[in-house]
RNA sequence: UGAGACGAUCGGGCAGUCGCCGCUAUUGAAUUAAUCGAUAGGGGAGGAAAGUCCGGGCUCCAAAGGGCAGGGUGCCAGAUAACGUCUGGGUAGCGAAAGCUAACAGCCAGUGCAGCAGAGAGUAUACCGCCGAUGGCCAAUCUUGUAUUGGAACAGGUAAGGGUGAAAGGGUGCGGUAAGAGCGCACCGCGCGGCUAGUAAUGGUUCGUGGCAUGGUAAACCUCACUCGGAGCAAGACCAAAUAGGUUCCUAUUGGCGCGGCCCGCGUUGGGAACGGGUAGGUUGCUUGAGCCUUAGAGUGAUUUAAGGCCUAGAUGAAUGAUUGCCGCCUUUCGAGGUGACAGAACCCGGCUUAUAGAUCGUCUCUUUUA
RNA sequence: CGGAGCGUAGCGCAGCCUGGUAGCGCACUUGCAUGGGGUGCAAGGGGUCGUGGGUUCAAAUCCCCCCGUUCCGA
């Protein structure tokens, strides 16, 4: 598979697929405006799915904006993240954040994901899983 | 040139690289279909896509005739598929003008409402005031009377003035009167009628007539005129797994259980098949349309007629993006930085409303200033 | 995407239909009762009625436009 591309298989597009997701993380990463959670599956590549809240982002147009901007990083880290099914989740403060830094910030985070699975700093222990 | 009014258009451009979503053509996966790829071509957010405030198309449901109730609209005429929209005209208000604004029908059909203040708030009223002619009261005078003069303000008259209020029942002047009053007259205003211009709203009038009402509120009930069935593409139509369940038939003279002493039989259960409903999910509805552009004709105009040309997003955990260079624009401490504002299609149109950096074009006005 | 509501004192609600005075409970402040607290009694403060227009003499109330917020419908 080709580093670069986006297809259509490699989207979360069911409710089955979010559900187990959200049901059991095998991985995390966030900061204060982004997190994501990830469940491995047996396909043999990473999948993408995307949550922006319309309580976080008001307009539609920062919404768009910050989805494209998760998936134009994916499509260029995809390759690093095995077999991972991925959500992304957005937190209130996202649309503060101007295009590059929210890039930069996702970019770190994919790697963060990799190396640190379990990957919370222990100062911000989060254990409600609700959602 | 400056200030301003109205209308229209645009909403960075070009090129390269990496991606996303439809369409068309060719082609591959043994073959048809479906599906999944590959290559090439071509397309891919807006003027508001927004708010969902109106009106339609379309779909299903209900009714199919008429009335009531309820909702909506409201100067007149026209445009339109339709409208609460638009155009033209009228009236009123604002402005120096170009122009702008107006839910702009009816409280002389009826019912209601108007707190506080004030004397009085709707077939007017009498607190202060004014008058007190007339009828009474008191005093003086001499002419002794149905007298004259003066006084008080008892009855009474009054709506000029003060005061209250958002609002006090035409205005000004003259006459008139005890004081006043449309009580009378003139002018203005108003109502009704006539004549006249206009399709009409409405306007005009050296015409006649009425003494003068007909106060405000209908985004109060209401009256009058016109109009409206309900829900919405998450409408609706089609395909249809797993699991559970329904109907019908077959199977077992050889299944189990119950009724029974036993057989037949019946019920239930087992196995199989068919049928219909239908959830998850999928397909469709889904983009050729009251469409856009150009030219010509009709009309003051909204708009419309004819001819020619064009095809211009259709997603569904939801595409339309990222990045590099040049040009353009803006800011600048001359190193550089930014690329805009409002904002992202979800069945489709016609409007309205709200948000909006900046740029361009056209028509028109002018109290002032310049030529 | 479509369709319904609700915004009034710090909090939860009346008042709106039928227009003129914004009220109730809890909370808050002060005083009294108690040695002190709780509790009780009495008094008091606090509201651009979500925003902006319009109708009206007068708008929380009637009518429009916005802004929040909640609930429905695969």
């Amino acid at each position: 598979m080709t580093s670069t591309v986006f297809p259509r298989q490699v989207r979360l597009l069911t409710a089955e697929d979010y559900r187990k997701v959200f049901g059991k993380a095998d991985a995390k990463a966030q900061t204060g405006q982004i997190l994501i959670l990830a469940h491995r599956n047996d396909l043999g590549y990473a999948r993408l799915g995307l949550v922006v809240a319309k309580k976080h982002a008001k307009r539609a147009v920062d919404r768009n904006e910050i989805k494209r901007m998760i998936r134009e990083s994916f499509r260029h880290n995809q390759s690093k993240l095995e077999n991972y099914d991925c959500v992304v989740l957005s937190r209130p403060g996202a649309k503060d954040l101007d295009k590059i830094q929210l890039r930069h910030m996702i970019d770190k985070l994919w790697t963060r994901l990799r190396q640190n699975p379990n990957g919370n700093r222990p100062r911000k222990k989060r254990t409600d899983q609700k959602n």
